[in-house]
DNA sequence: AGCACGCCGACT
DNA sequence: GTCGGCGTGCTC
């Protein structure tokens, strides 16, 4: 490591803080002085903040002037590796670096002395007269002999009242004793024997565990086929990682998939890992966080924000479903959270293993380059076969006016009936219906807010706006032409696909999964387990159910508008509509049940509903490859978006012109610049959003010709300008 | 981010 | 005269 490292009191130190200075504060160091990488609190006006002592001061502020480090905190200092990390995602992401330390400080307290709490212990004297309360706790002590307890648990373990206890300790059979209030997490097994692995499993488990043997950074694609065993061959490498002593990080894309996650991590390892989301509470925030810095922690489960946390020695990342949209980080700091994986993984000498049944193309190019290992998973679990798929021509398809289930599809599900199967009908629409129109003149629907067109949800009798969730009755009048009575829903969701469902089958048990449908993470997952369990006849979904889930009983699966996605000039939309489909279909007959799946479409010929039907997915990646380096876009391009937004749209129009037309660091590397146009949504909030989208060649240095571009343009009253490096979304 | 400073319009 | 609007600028 270059530099000094410690600094005596007095010496000028640089500080980061958390406060949006985007530079580096000069302070004096404290009594008694301090390392490189502690935590401190330092004054800053009026106030106190926190910062990060991140090196020797620059020396070009007034020495008089200079203040001093008020103290270093009681937390493991910020660890070299993880300075690099945030100073290399900043750079990338062209996001200010007290942004960044705000990312890696997402726990309360960090500035309060660890707290205690008051613990019980045997003490040396027995109790001078013996009751059978007072047995029944120091039995309980007897069995957990090295644990300690708060009184109110051990009164609750043994069955007592309080008094009991109270009566002990002042007989001295107990004593009080003060321990920290965060406890160290239990410790995992990895040597208690996992499951029996088939040949390729075992295999590929045994590529990963040599990664992880190794010591050295690397990263691997995991690909296989839903119910291919996935979970237990990275299980593996975890087990390893555990072996050797270093920590490890499981991301997954959804709060909703970590309750069951972590069962199956305690049924491997003999305890319950860490978790990290943002659904923790305060608490075990600020366990997870200082735990993990003592090195008390050896896995955490956790939300692409995990990526930030203090591991002490990170040894392998799992990026589980790593197509998933939901890594990327659409508001604050712009970031996706798989190639942050691999960036952190690289400073700290760790494995990335990327597991996805339906790769990005980032990822699968990479792989096919070279640059990631590809550890392949094909064999299915037991005698299961992949399902059967088929498009079903809408075109030759006889629909009654405002239906969406296809005779060919009614049929299908009809035998599932009788079987006692179950059938799921996939819709990624939410609501009842997406668009209210008023017959009298057309005018649709709209939000005040947003440019967004306003979603009939039928259970709260109310219109929604899914951008910025403003809801308002469905109105009577048309707020357009004023005639009554003519406001009609167009289009299906979810809700309406029901009805429609409902109807065909009237006897049927009809379940409808939609976020929105569920008030939390834990009611959503006890609902999936009851349908899991053979509760429902048919299963409704949008997009929350191909995410994972397994249905024992499903031997059917629809897809009402195999279109939805082909549209449009989304460069991603072959692929996200290829891997949905993929992994939605992946569904059917997981059990030992044959499966079928039917892809409702009017262009059976599209390249990506053949490539799917065919089920050649290399062919797909090839020609999806072929398809975008001729055009020069990401992967084999670089690309960003430039967002401008305020409350005046002719203000925000006025910034876009003025950096359109002063484009010249851009132009110096060769880059191409569109825009301004609207953004995608171009209202949210109240607040107009236009957008500028920079197009540039694989090798050219884009952060630094953006930073140079946008720097000297100033931000009057409420406009705001962000960078996103790799969008996800554009046109 | 906060918080002070400062320069213009409508009140006691 | 001064109270307060929030634009601008500073914090080691």
């Amino acid at each position: 490591m270059s530099g000094q490292d410690f600094f005596h009191q007095g010496d000028r130190v640089a500080v980061l803080t958390a406060q949006p200075l985007d530079r580096l504060l000069d302070y004096r160091a404290p009594e008694g002085g301090c390392f490189r990488g502690a935590y401190v609190e330092v004054p800053l006006g009026p106030r106190k903040v926190l910062g990060v002592i991140w090196g020797a001061g620059s020396g070009n502020f007034d020495s008089a002037k200079l203040r001093s480090v008020i103290r270093v905190l009681d937390v493991a200092p910020m660890r070299d590796e993880m300075r690099q990390f945030l100073s290399k995602a900043g750079d990338y992401t062209l996001t200010p670096m007290s942004l960044m330390l705000r990312l890696a400080t997402r726990a309360p307290g960090l500035s309060d002395p660890p707290s205690m709490r008051k613990v019980l212990r045997l003490g040396e004297r027995e109790p001078d007269r013996m009751t059978p309360a007072r047995s029944k706790v120091l039995a309980v002590m007897d069995e957990f002999s090295s644990m300690a307890f708060t009184p109110k648990e051990l009164a609750d373990m043994a069955g007592v009242t309080p008094s009991v206890i109270k009566g002990l300790v002042g007989q001295g059979a107990l004593r009080e004793e003060e321990t920290p209030r965060d406890q160290p997490y239990p410790v995992l097994d990895p040597l208690r024997p996992g499951k029996t692995l088939t040949a390729d499993q075992a295999t590929a488990a045994a590529a990963l565990a040599a990664g992880v043997e190794s010591g050295s950074y690397g990263t691997t694609l995991l690909k296989g086929v839903t119910g291919s065993g996935k979970t237990e061959v990275y299980l593996e490498a975890v087990a390893s990682c555990l072996r050797k002593g270093r920590q490890a990080l499981v991301l997954l894309p959804e709060i909703a998939l970590t309750a069951e996650f972590l069962k199956r991590v305690e049924q491997r390892f003999g305890a319950t890992p860490a978790e990290w989301h943002s659904g923790a509470t305060m608490t075990e925030r600020r366990r997870v966080w200082r735990m993990l810095g003592q090195g008390n922690a050896q896995l955490v489960i956790g939300a692409r924000s995990a990526l930030f946390l203090p591991f002490r020695d990170l040894g392998l990342i799992i990026v589980d479903e790593e197509h998933d949209s939901a890594y990327k980080q659409e508001e604050g700091v712009l970031y996706n959270a798989r190639d942050m994986a691999v960036l952190r993984a690289a400073m700290c000498s760790a494995q990335v293993v990327l597991a996805s049944a339906t790769p990005s193309l980032e990822t699968w190019s990479n792989a096919e380059a070279g640059k990631y290992k590809r550890v392949n998973l094909t064999a299915r679990f037991g005698t299961a076969v992949l399902p059967v798929m088929k498009a079903v021509d809408m075109r030759g398809e006889d629909l009654a006016p405002a239906t969406w289930i296809s005779p060919t599809l009614k049929q299908a599900m009809a035998l599932r009936m009788e079987r006692g199967e179950q059938s799921l009908l996939f819709l990624n629409r939410r609501g009842f219906a997406p668009v209210t129109i008023c017959r009298a003149c057309g005018a649709q629907v709209a939000c005040d807010n947003c440019d967004a067109r306003m979603v009939e949800h039928r259970f709260m009798k109310r219109l929604m706006c899914h951008q910025c969730g403003e809801t308002k009755p469905v109105p009577e009048v048309c707020p357009s032409c004023q005639v009554e009575g003519k406001m009609a829903p167009v289009g299906p969701g979810i809700e309406r696909l029901g009805e429609e469902a409902a109807a065909l089958f009237p006897e049927a048990r009809i379940a409808v999964l939609s976020s929105d449908l569920f008030g939390s993470a834990r009611a959503l997952k006890a609902r999936i387990e009851e349908i899991a369990a053979g509760e429902a006849d048919i299963i409704l979904g949008t997009q929350l159910v191909a995410k994972g889930h397994n249905f024992p009983l499903l031997t059917l699966v629809g897809v009402i508008d195999a279109d939805l996605g082909l549209q449009g000039s989304d460069l991603r939309a072959g692929e996200r509509t290829f891997q949905l489909m993929r992994q939605v279909a992946g569904r059917a007959g997981r059990a030992e049940r044959p499966g079928e799946a039917l892809l409702q479409t009017f262009q059976p010929e599209h390249p990506v509903i053949r490539a799917i039907l065919t089920g050649d997915e290399e062919e797909f990646w090839r020609a999806e490859a072929a398809q975008r380096r001729e055009a020069g876009v990401p992967p084999f391009g670089r690309m960003a978006g430039i967002i401008l937004s305020g409350s005046d749209l002719a203000q925000v129009f006025d910034l876009g012109n003025a950096l359109a037309r002063n484009d010249g660091p851009l132009r110096q590397v060769g880059a191409q610049l569109f825009g301004p146009a609207p953004a995608p949504i171009a209202r949210v909030r109240g607040r107009h959003r236009v957008r500028l989208l920079v197009k540039a060649a694989k090798g050219v240095a884009l952060q630094d010709a953006l930073s140079r571009w946008v720097q000297p343009f100033r931000m009057k009253g409420d406009l705001r300008l962000s960078i996103d490096i790799d969008p996800q979304n554009f046109f």
